[in-house]
DNA sequence: CATGAATGAGCCTTCATTCAT
DNA sequence: CATGAATGAAGGCTCATTCAT
């Protein structure tokens, strides 16, 4: 019966990897179904199994694709600064920036972990720790030429990144306080 | 047919609720089954009926029993200190030692509300303003007595809130760095 | 919502072996449903699973079922005798009366072997061996006391199985030359 | 999207055709998929409708295949005897050494009967009359001069086949006892 | 001819829930 | 109170089949 409206090729992937990540955050890995999701794309459920493996498939490729986008952002905005202090800071403000704008993709990543099976965990695990190094290689050079006064680089960088996420659960820019956050933090 | 080893009568509900809460910190309340949790708590499946009214309820005395415990504590934390900076203070250091020993329940109640039915969350969410209450009542006082300098306490609240949850998603007792953290913050 | 007419607590899984096999029988293991048994039996697709854990465990349950069953019969047919040519007659005759009252479950036995996953294809395999081996057994009894000539047992009990075998495909008792082979058979 | 390796145009049929009976005969008609199919062919599943029209097409394919070559191989083999004495040992001969070499064909003929749609089932069995019927032919001829004294025909040529078959599912050409039972036979 | 993507029906299985015993 | 067996709904996934490209 041939190709219906609302399904465009190529196009279906990304639509199905936008659903996906709506519903997730909305329900939850296991919350969400897969006729939900065939439901938002426009397509019937069994259509689904021409982009995906499988539902888990589609909670890895969430994964993935969250992972490289952030890996590649960081990549640029840390592009041709030299110096550790600058680093760190384009580091932390770039975390923030990045998270804050992105806080689906946050929240399904960070509550879904469990959701993964072992292998896919690992790799997952593995993505975030390249992430990690990016910050632990700042705080070790910045060490070994004397600017930051750390007994252990790796330590840190965990304390520094688990803070700057806190700070992404409750910051919004769009609440009412934020501009005053914002006022005082740009000052420095 | 009579009563098997592993259910002792009225302690049945709490090892319920103790499996219950340890199942949906491990899976999440769509993840966990219900044959799980029966045979954590090592009776059938269609038995746990005699002590939930469903699977929904369980969650709704999860969440109760975690809301009604904190603010228990939260009053004998604050009982018979008088000047807002004081309470503040003890405020301050009650949310987050409280919080920080019970992790497992602040997972579960800060990520599984969109799990509870419409009427359960009002009661839920009801019960959360509770404890916020409490909180914007110290600011109050302390604006009204111009000890504190703030434009509007029910916004301070939530931000005093919302940063002190960041800290304890990352900060943990048993970690290798808490000992130098513990020791700054008390020697204020 | 409770028990309904149709299901019978305890007999529920008698009905099942039974309706299964007919359905094995007349479709094959892939081509039966679990609807189809269910509704042969009279009750929903998911109480099968209060009886057997998987389709899968069915198709070994009616094995088990067939060759344990077998294995007593066979047992029970040659209890007593000594002689090994009499053993041997008696074996005859109990093998074909047997497989040709039960075309049924010999069919089933003998076609869906393949469909058996290969931990129970190996369970079952063992069973078969194990009523072959009375047979070899009662040829080495018989050559080591030079009543038979034979070369070698095992091969000759192969040998014989099927050719007992074969008879069981084409004779059918009920069929119309039946009398007069039964006959000339009895005549011996 | 042009021809792919594996496709050879016009040889594809016939690719199909082997993998259909090795797929039929491993997993059965039920068990064995398209999808199977086509990666054992080297195409795509849609592909394959460029050659036949369905799945129940293909398996009427492999019937009519086996069935007419069998035919005419027994009509060669049968070419130039005259007397049904000669004739009956010519058809034995035959059908034991063909059946002999097509285990596969014959395993899937007889025991995928059932997989076949009404129409095609009956078309199928036609076929098979028409093998019998060169056998009831022989034992006609061979009574009417008074070489055979058999009462009925089909019946007898039933019996005949029956035997006959019994002996394709157990004999082996391979097998360690082969040799001597060719022995005993050829020496008549 | 081959392909990729779509379809709808159906499959096995699991789930929360109920209730007679 | 606990149990075993039942229920209906749903879930993830596969299948044969179609057709525009």
């Amino acid at each position: 019966m041939g190709r219906t409206v609302g399904s465009m090729g190529a196009k279906t992937m990304e639509a199905i990897a936008q659903a996906g990540l709506d519903l997730v955050y909305q329900f939850g890995y296991e919350g969400m179904t897969l006729r939900q999701l065939a439901a938002r794309v426009g397509i019937r459920q069994g259509s689904l199994y021409n982009h995906i493996k499988s539902k888990q498939d589609l909670l890895v490729h969430l994964y993935r694709r969250h992972m490289e986008t952030l890996l590649a952002a960081l990549d640029a905005a840390l592009g041709g600064i030299e110096c550790p202090p600058e680093q760190l800071r384009a580091f932390v403000d770039f975390h923030v920036a990045y998270h804050v704008e992105r806080k689906r993709e946050v929240f399904v990543v960070n509550s879904e972990l469990r959701s993964l099976e072992p292998t896919n965990h690992t790799a997952a695990t593995d993505l975030r720790r390249q992430y990690e190094r990016r910050l632990i290689a700042i705080l070790s050079a910045g060490s070994a030429e004397g600017t930051f006064a750390i007994a252990d680089a790796p330590v840190t960088a965990y304390g520094i990144l688990g803070m700057l996420s806190g700070i992404c659960t409750w910051y919004d820019p769009k609440a009412a306080w934020a501009a005053s956050i914002s006022r005082q933090y740009t000052s420095r």
